[in-house]
DNA sequence: GCGTCCAGGTCTACC
DNA sequence: GGTAGACCTGGACGC
Protein backbone atom coordinates (compact mmCIF):
# COMPACT_ATOMS: atom_id res chain seq x y z
CA UNK A 1 0.00 0.00 0.00
CA UNK A 2 1.45 3.49 -1.12
CA UNK A 3 0.67 6.48 1.09
CA UNK A 4 0.90 10.29 0.26
CA UNK A 5 4.25 12.31 1.82
CA UNK A 6 4.51 15.87 2.20
CA UNK A 7 6.82 17.61 -0.32
CA UNK A 8 9.28 18.36 2.38
CA UNK A 9 9.41 14.72 3.75
CA UNK A 10 12.73 12.67 3.78
CA UNK A 11 12.25 8.50 4.88
CA UNK A 12 16.23 8.11 5.43
CA UNK A 13 16.79 11.65 7.21
CA UNK A 14 13.35 10.84 9.58
CA UNK A 15 14.54 7.12 10.56
CA UNK A 16 17.98 7.94 10.89
CA UNK A 17 18.25 10.94 12.35
CA UNK A 18 18.13 9.87 15.77
CA UNK A 19 19.09 6.50 17.66
CA UNK A 20 14.71 5.37 18.20
CA UNK A 21 15.08 3.19 15.17
CA UNK A 22 17.77 1.34 16.44
CA UNK A 23 15.20 0.45 19.56
CA UNK A 24 13.35 -2.54 19.06
CA UNK A 25 10.90 -3.21 17.78
CA UNK A 26 12.25 -0.89 15.45
CA UNK A 27 14.75 -2.84 13.47
CA UNK A 28 16.21 -1.07 10.04
CA UNK A 29 17.91 -2.77 7.10
CA UNK A 30 20.42 -0.41 5.88
CA UNK A 31 20.71 -2.57 2.20
CA UNK A 32 16.65 -2.03 1.72
CA UNK A 33 16.52 1.07 3.01
CA UNK A 34 13.72 -0.01 5.13
CA UNK A 35 12.24 1.00 8.70
CA UNK A 36 10.11 -2.17 10.13
CA UNK A 37 8.34 -2.62 13.62
CA UNK A 38 5.06 -4.57 15.00
CA UNK A 39 2.87 -2.08 15.46
CA UNK A 40 -0.65 -2.78 18.31
CA UNK A 41 -0.29 -5.45 21.65
CA UNK A 42 -3.42 -7.28 21.18
CA UNK A 43 -3.32 -7.88 17.82
CA UNK A 44 0.41 -7.07 16.99
CA UNK A 45 0.77 -7.12 13.15
CA UNK A 46 4.24 -6.41 11.50
CA UNK A 47 5.07 -4.14 9.08
CA UNK A 48 8.16 -2.87 6.63
CA UNK A 49 8.02 1.02 5.59
CA UNK A 50 10.11 1.96 2.28
CA UNK A 51 9.95 5.17 0.65
CA UNK A 52 8.59 5.53 -3.24
CA UNK A 53 9.19 7.91 -6.02
CA UNK A 54 5.71 9.27 -5.03
CA UNK A 55 5.90 8.69 -1.16
CA UNK A 56 5.62 6.00 1.44
CA UNK A 57 5.08 2.28 1.02
CA UNK A 58 3.53 0.22 3.80
CA UNK A 59 4.19 -3.68 3.14
CA UNK A 60 1.75 -5.39 6.01
CA UNK A 61 -1.21 -7.77 5.91
CA UNK A 62 -2.84 -4.92 7.61
CA UNK A 63 -1.93 -2.34 5.76
CA UNK A 64 -4.90 0.36 5.52
CA UNK A 65 -5.28 -0.16 9.64
CA UNK A 66 -1.35 1.41 9.83
CA UNK A 67 -1.53 4.22 7.81
CA UNK A 68 -2.68 6.31 10.90
CA UNK A 69 0.20 4.77 13.32
CA UNK A 70 2.36 5.66 10.50
CA UNK A 71 1.60 8.99 9.45
CA UNK A 72 1.84 9.26 13.79
CA UNK A 73 5.50 7.64 14.33
CA UNK A 74 6.66 9.44 10.95
CA UNK A 75 5.52 12.96 11.90
CA UNK A 76 3.79 13.13 8.46
CA UNK A 77 1.21 15.74 9.72
CA UNK A 78 3.65 17.93 11.14
CA UNK A 79 4.08 20.95 9.63
CA UNK A 80 7.76 22.08 9.36
CA UNK A 81 7.29 25.41 6.98
CA UNK A 82 8.00 27.81 9.60
CA UNK A 83 11.22 25.91 10.94
CA UNK A 84 12.53 26.08 7.26
CA UNK A 85 12.59 29.55 6.90
CA UNK A 86 13.86 30.24 10.15
CA UNK A 87 17.02 28.36 8.88
CA UNK A 88 17.35 30.89 5.93
CA UNK A 89 18.76 33.05 8.66
CA UNK A 90 21.98 30.83 9.59
CA UNK A 91 24.14 29.38 6.04
CA UNK A 92 25.82 27.41 7.97
CA UNK A 93 22.28 25.38 8.71
CA UNK A 94 21.24 25.18 5.19
CA UNK A 95 22.12 21.82 4.86
CA UNK A 96 19.04 20.59 6.81
CA UNK A 97 16.58 22.52 4.73
CA UNK A 98 18.04 21.39 1.77
CA UNK A 99 18.15 17.88 3.11
CA UNK A 100 14.18 18.37 4.44
CA UNK A 101 15.83 16.66 7.84
CA UNK A 102 14.00 17.34 11.14
CA UNK A 103 11.37 15.00 11.70
CA UNK A 104 12.61 12.96 14.78
CA UNK A 105 10.89 9.41 14.36
CA UNK A 106 8.76 8.61 17.63
CA UNK A 107 6.92 5.35 18.55
CA UNK A 108 3.37 4.50 18.20
CA UNK A 109 2.81 5.38 21.95
CA UNK A 110 3.69 7.95 24.24
CA UNK A 111 4.28 4.99 26.75
CA UNK A 112 6.70 3.59 24.70
CA UNK A 113 8.69 6.96 23.99
CA UNK A 114 8.41 7.63 27.98
CA UNK A 115 9.96 3.89 28.69
CA UNK A 116 12.81 4.17 26.58
CA UNK A 117 13.68 7.82 27.18
CA UNK A 118 14.02 6.67 30.96
CA UNK A 119 15.95 3.63 29.57
CA UNK A 120 18.51 6.10 28.14
CA UNK A 121 19.51 8.12 31.55
CA UNK A 122 22.70 7.70 32.96
CA UNK A 123 24.06 5.09 30.64
CA UNK A 124 25.58 4.03 27.81
CA UNK A 125 23.72 3.82 24.65
CA UNK A 126 24.94 -0.03 24.36
CA UNK A 127 22.93 -0.27 27.83
CA UNK A 128 19.87 1.36 26.64
CA UNK A 129 20.03 -0.88 23.46
CA UNK A 130 20.19 -3.84 25.80
CA UNK A 131 17.75 -2.66 28.33
CA UNK A 132 15.20 -2.33 25.38
CA UNK A 133 15.76 -5.31 23.73
CA UNK A 134 15.14 -7.50 27.10
CA UNK A 135 12.04 -5.16 27.66
CA UNK A 136 10.52 -6.14 23.90
CA UNK A 137 11.67 -9.89 23.74
CA UNK A 138 10.96 -10.79 27.61
CA UNK A 139 7.60 -9.36 27.08
CA UNK A 140 6.21 -8.37 24.11
CA UNK A 141 3.57 -9.97 22.44
CA UNK A 142 4.95 -12.18 19.27
CA UNK A 143 3.14 -12.01 16.24
CA UNK A 144 3.02 -14.85 13.40
CA UNK A 145 6.52 -14.10 12.03
CA UNK A 146 7.99 -14.10 15.24
CA UNK A 147 8.64 -10.90 15.68
CA UNK A 148 7.66 -8.79 19.56
CA UNK A 149 5.18 -6.10 19.85
CA UNK A 150 6.52 -3.40 22.55
CA UNK A 151 4.96 -4.84 25.62
CA UNK A 152 1.74 -3.10 27.33
CA UNK A 153 1.66 -1.39 30.08
CA UNK A 154 -0.86 -3.86 31.85
CA UNK A 155 1.93 -6.80 30.28
CA UNK A 156 4.79 -4.21 32.95
CA UNK A 157 2.23 -3.77 35.21
CA UNK A 158 1.96 -7.83 36.14
CA UNK A 159 6.05 -8.35 36.40
CA UNK A 160 7.76 -8.29 39.88
CA UNK A 161 9.99 -6.54 40.45
CA UNK A 162 12.53 -8.42 39.86
CA UNK A 163 12.06 -9.03 36.55
CA UNK A 164 13.05 -5.36 35.59
CA UNK A 165 16.52 -6.00 37.77
CA UNK A 166 17.41 -9.77 36.67
CA UNK A 167 15.45 -9.72 33.25
CA UNK A 168 15.87 -6.28 31.98
CA UNK A 169 19.10 -5.81 33.50
CA UNK A 170 17.64 -1.76 34.24
CA UNK A 171 19.23 -1.64 37.29
CA UNK A 172 17.90 1.05 40.15
CA UNK A 173 16.02 2.23 37.32
CA UNK A 174 13.11 -1.10 38.36
CA UNK A 175 11.13 0.80 40.85
CA UNK A 176 10.87 3.62 38.04
CA UNK A 177 9.40 1.26 35.42
CA UNK A 178 7.29 -0.76 37.93
CA UNK A 179 5.97 2.29 39.58
CA UNK A 180 5.09 3.56 35.53
CA UNK A 181 3.32 0.62 34.15
CA UNK A 182 1.12 0.11 37.64
CA UNK A 183 0.18 4.11 36.87
CA UNK A 184 -1.10 3.92 33.10
CA UNK A 185 -2.62 0.32 33.51
CA UNK A 186 -5.03 1.64 36.01
CA UNK A 187 -5.13 4.51 34.48
CA UNK A 188 -3.64 7.05 36.82
CA UNK A 189 -1.42 8.39 33.96
CA UNK A 190 -2.04 8.82 30.53
CA UNK A 191 0.84 10.42 28.83
CA UNK A 192 -1.10 9.75 25.45
CA UNK A 193 -2.81 13.10 26.82
CA UNK A 194 0.20 15.01 26.75
CA UNK A 195 -0.15 14.85 22.65
CA UNK A 196 -2.93 17.51 22.70
CA UNK A 197 -2.23 18.81 25.67
CA UNK A 198 -2.16 23.10 25.15
CA UNK A 199 -0.49 23.93 28.05
CA UNK A 200 2.73 25.67 28.35
CA UNK A 201 5.80 23.96 27.38
CA UNK A 202 6.99 24.57 31.24
CA UNK A 203 3.93 23.33 32.27
CA UNK A 204 3.82 20.13 30.38
CA UNK A 205 7.20 19.79 31.39
CA UNK A 206 6.58 19.90 34.93
CA UNK A 207 4.10 17.26 34.60
CA UNK A 208 6.08 15.17 32.59
CA UNK A 209 8.76 15.35 35.80
CA UNK A 210 6.30 13.79 37.89
CA UNK A 211 7.32 10.67 36.55
CA UNK A 212 10.15 9.02 38.79
CA UNK A 213 12.93 8.53 36.37
CA UNK A 214 11.86 11.51 34.74
CA UNK A 215 14.25 14.54 35.03
CA UNK A 216 15.38 17.71 32.87
CA UNK A 217 17.00 15.97 30.02
CA UNK A 218 14.10 13.12 29.81
CA UNK A 219 11.62 15.53 29.58
CA UNK A 220 12.96 18.10 27.07
CA UNK A 221 13.20 14.53 25.09
CA UNK A 222 9.56 13.97 25.45
CA UNK A 223 8.68 16.98 24.28
CA UNK A 224 10.56 17.15 21.25
CA UNK A 225 8.73 13.75 20.66
CA UNK A 226 5.52 15.69 20.96
CA UNK A 227 5.89 18.25 18.99
CA UNK A 228 7.59 20.47 21.41
CA UNK A 229 11.11 21.81 20.78
CA UNK A 230 11.89 24.30 22.91
CA UNK A 231 13.83 22.48 25.02
CA UNK A 232 17.34 21.62 24.48
CA UNK A 233 17.46 18.43 25.88
CA UNK A 234 20.96 18.58 27.09
CA UNK A 235 22.86 15.34 27.84
CA UNK A 236 26.53 14.37 28.21
CA UNK A 237 27.00 13.44 24.40
CA UNK A 238 25.07 16.43 23.39
CA UNK A 239 27.63 18.61 25.52
CA UNK A 240 30.32 16.74 24.50
CA UNK A 241 29.51 17.56 20.64
CA UNK A 242 28.98 21.32 21.70
CA UNK A 243 32.13 21.89 23.26
CA UNK A 244 33.64 20.32 20.21
CA UNK A 245 31.86 21.67 17.22
CA UNK A 246 31.56 25.73 18.84
CA UNK A 247 34.00 26.11 22.15
CA UNK A 248 37.39 24.65 21.18
CA UNK A 249 36.74 21.74 22.41
CA UNK A 250 36.42 23.41 26.04
CA UNK A 251 33.68 23.00 28.54
CA UNK A 252 31.16 25.63 29.55
CA UNK A 253 28.20 26.15 31.41
CA UNK A 254 25.10 24.94 30.12
CA UNK A 255 23.85 28.75 30.30
CA UNK A 256 26.62 29.66 27.29
CA UNK A 257 25.06 26.27 25.68
CA UNK A 258 21.64 27.67 25.92
CA UNK A 259 22.51 31.49 25.00
CA UNK A 260 23.55 29.98 21.76
CA UNK A 261 20.79 28.20 20.24
CA UNK A 262 18.19 31.30 22.12
CA UNK A 263 18.19 33.07 19.01
CA UNK A 264 16.42 30.16 17.52
CA UNK A 265 13.11 30.40 19.81
CA UNK A 266 10.56 27.47 20.24
CA UNK A 267 12.65 25.32 17.65
CA UNK A 268 16.21 25.85 19.57
CA UNK A 269 15.98 22.16 20.65
CA UNK A 270 15.47 20.84 17.05
CA UNK A 271 18.16 23.11 15.77
CA UNK A 272 20.63 22.06 18.24
CA UNK A 273 20.05 18.46 17.84
CA UNK A 274 20.65 18.70 14.22
CA UNK A 275 23.69 20.62 14.63
CA UNK A 276 25.00 18.36 16.65
CA UNK A 277 24.21 15.47 14.34
CA UNK A 278 25.58 17.05 11.17
CA UNK A 279 27.37 14.56 9.34
CA UNK A 280 31.26 15.22 9.50
CA UNK A 281 31.53 16.55 12.82
C1' DG B 1 42.45 -10.59 36.13
C1' DC B 2 41.30 -6.59 38.75
C1' DG B 3 40.11 -1.85 39.91
C1' DT B 4 38.45 2.46 38.26
C1' DC B 5 35.91 5.44 35.43
C1' DC B 6 32.04 6.80 32.92
C1' DA B 7 28.06 6.80 29.89
C1' DG B 8 22.59 10.22 25.70
C1' DG B 9 20.72 11.60 34.63
C1' DT B 10 17.73 11.48 38.54
C1' DC B 11 16.52 11.40 43.32
C1' DT B 12 16.92 12.67 48.04
C1' DA B 13 18.66 15.11 51.84
C1' DC B 14 20.39 19.13 53.27
C1' DC B 15 21.43 23.97 53.38
C1' DG C 1 16.76 27.06 44.47
C1' DG C 2 21.10 25.08 44.52
C1' DT C 3 24.33 21.28 45.55
C1' DA C 4 26.56 16.78 47.12
C1' DG C 5 26.35 12.03 47.13
C1' DA C 6 24.30 7.68 45.95
C1' DC C 7 22.65 4.80 42.46
C1' DC C 8 22.62 -0.30 38.57
C1' DT C 9 24.97 -1.85 34.72
C1' DG C 10 28.51 -3.13 31.45
C1' DG C 11 32.21 -1.66 28.42
C1' DA C 12 36.70 0.72 28.04
C1' DC C 13 40.91 1.46 29.88
C1' DG C 14 45.21 1.17 32.61
C1' DC C 15 48.05 -1.65 35.29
Amino acid sequence: MNIETPSDFNFQSTISGHGWSELLPFETDANALTLSRVFGSDKPVSATLSATSDGLNIESRDAAALEKPVRHILRLDENFADFYELLKTEKRLAWIAENNAGRLLRSPTVFEDLVKSICTTNCSWAMTKLMTTNLVNKLGTRTADGKRSFPTAEAMANQPLEFYKDEMRAGYRAVYFKELAENVATGRLNPELWLANDAPTKDLKREMKQVLGVGDYAAENLLKLVGRYDGLALDSWLRGRFYKKHNRNVKCDDRQIVKFYDKFGKWRGLVIWLDMTEKGL
